[in-house]
DNA sequence: CTGAAAGCGCTTACAG
DNA sequence: CTGAAAGCGCTTACAG
């Protein structure tokens, strides 16, 4: 008997001599087979090389046993400018569906276009894992859009009170805080904050407040003047620093709102002849791989990547199994190396 | 009417007093549908949030609109350790997938485990596209498994001939070629080589061969003292550099298989009080978007992913139509930056 | 322990 | 231009 295509259950049932019921059954682990029905079955499974027919059996069981991860990231014209500490998290987001049998789609979508929920609403993912550092406030609304829809998803960022859906992120006060005392405790009075410190990038404010926290415990003052606005990219980092420096900024410390700034950063500094540390002490936050190989090493402060992506799978697991899930903060810890003088 | 759960199209057509597949003909853009039965549809659909159900179409249509992308690295302990090229490579890879309509699944592998058409096979996806520095003899037997099944895939990497299947990728001859020449022109009598320059790694022995090619021109010849193994990591490109060095080898010139090897390498002739570029020039593969970044820049050989990207779904949904798609090789374009003093 | 039956939500000939 | 019918390949009550 020759089949042509890929073989179906119906073919292994008359390969079996069963019914196609029984190939699904013994394909499942069923244990209402007899183990002697099981093994025929399987035996002939592996020789076709069969595999079930996921749009057959999501469709009957309606679900999909996929997940979506959306990446809503500023409008970038190059493909190559992923923040590297998100694809750190694509990667423990991958292996966390991997470990629980699920299957990743993802796509890397504008805030603007059109999304919200398709993936679910098309049954081709039972949920979705949101990640991106993009504007909040634009954010809000469709994930408020989300949730009216009862559309399944977590999302990293700043998990602050009253925000719509779940929310797993870091701890980026605290994170803040670190990073100021360490750099008060090296001596440095004038720092620098580059990055947005609004609410429009929740992360980045909380990490500025925990920086102004560790200086009004010093008795020092945030200087205004000392925050420059940037997105999470070398070149706005490199131009907040160079605008900082033109502009006659007096700094001995900059904390860069993220990695990628603070290299950047360290890249205009050093074309204005500044020594990072001895003239100017640098910090980041992320800790991506790059962190500790450029010369200095950078100074910043680690999320636990690993951890996240576990996290946002499981919550998300669970609220498709209609269990309850929270908001939660996971822990910031501080990473000391050159770029600090530490 | 209150419709409990998703909306299906026989939802629809009972709303708008027709039948079920002409709302199918109406949604698919079919012109046999009159215009005011076709705009009654659309709104009703539109209002009710529909979305064609895909695991059903899917399953009907024997399709999945949907292609696989397999990284296949070398078993990594953590989940960090993603080349930022193939990252680069994900973008437009994801990119190119969404201008034709086409969702991207996406799984990191080990080269080590059972995937081979895994994916094609249980309809998931109706194509593969395999990415990732591996070993390539390894790969290879399965490569072979893949084009024996009828699997259609498309990979990155060496096009040479012999291979099975389709390969896209750059011109790592020229490329070498390229960086020779130019360290020779600076001034490089004695250019090391980090990276694995065998048979187990075609792009990086490609590499090789276009430095030694150049170095035979210019009457020397390539020192098999000066080739070091590395894989793709600031870590190996740092202990492989860290070796040479120690092993008292004398070079004034390093080119590294790769930007992560070569940016390793940098720190390593820091740490040993070397000047980059005036005590050894430095040159590295890929122009990953950190090359810039470095100090002093990174001179490099730039592929082309945007390209490669485009290259590689156009050629596997060819594949998948059924037309012919042969292996093919992109153009790659040297980038001077400070490491070699340009 | 196994089989006959129904049905998941679509798409596509086949009639009219 | 539209509808009735069949069927994609599964899974799961329901009988026995």
């Amino acid at each position: 008997m020759t089949i042509k295509g890929k073989p179906t259950s119906l073919d292994i049932a008359h390969l079996a001599g069963v019914s196609q019921p029984t190939v699904s059954r013994a394909l499942r682990g069923s244990p209402m087979v007899s183990p002697e029905t099981r093994r025929r079955i399987l035996a002939i499974a592996r020789e076709l090389n069969y595999k079930v027919d996921k749009n057959a059996s999501n469709l009957r069981c309606q679900q999909s046993g996929t997940l979506a991860l959306l990446f809503f990231e500023e409008p970038a014209p190059d493909d190559a400018s992923i923040n590297p500490f998100f694809l750190s998290m694509l990667g423990s987001i991958t292996r966390a569906c991997a470990q629980r049998g699920f299957d990743l789609l993802i796509s890397f979508q504008q805030l603007s276009s059109d999304w919200h929920a398709d993936y679910e609403d098309s049954h081709k993912a039972d949920g979705i894992i949101l990640l991106g550092y993009g504007d909040y406030l634009e954010a809000r609304t469709r994930l408020q859009q989300l949730v009216e829809q009862g559309t399944r998803f977590v999302r990293w960022g700043a998990a602050l009170p009253g925000q719509p859906g779940v929310s797993i992120g870091c701890d980026n006060y605290q994170g803040g805080l670190d990073v100021g005392h360490h750099l008060l405790a090296r001596g440095c009075r004038r720092i620098a904050f580059l990055g947005d410190a609004s609410e429009h990038y929740p992360e980045f404010q909380e990490r500025y407040r925990g920086l102004a926290a560790a200086l009004t415990a010093a008795g020092l003052a945030a200087d205004p003047d000392l925050q420059v606005d940037a997105v999470t990219t070398e070149q706005a980092g490199f131009e907040a620093a160079t605008a900082l420096l033109q502009g006659g900024a007096e700094f001995d410390a900059v904390f860069a709102a993220s990695d990628l700034i603070a290299i950047g950063a360290m890249k205009a500094l050093h074309e204005h002849g500044l020594r990072v540390p001895e003239d100017v002490a640098v910090a980041g936050f992320d800790d991506i791989p790059l962190a500790s190989f450029v010369t200095p090493g950078l100074t910043t402060v680690q999320q636990d990547t690993r951890q996240a992506g576990t996290i946002l799978v499981e919550s998300l697991l669970a609220l498709i199994a209609g269990e309850a899930a929270g908001s939660r903060t996971i822990p910031a810890r501080l990473v000391l190396r050159g770029s600090t003088g530490a």
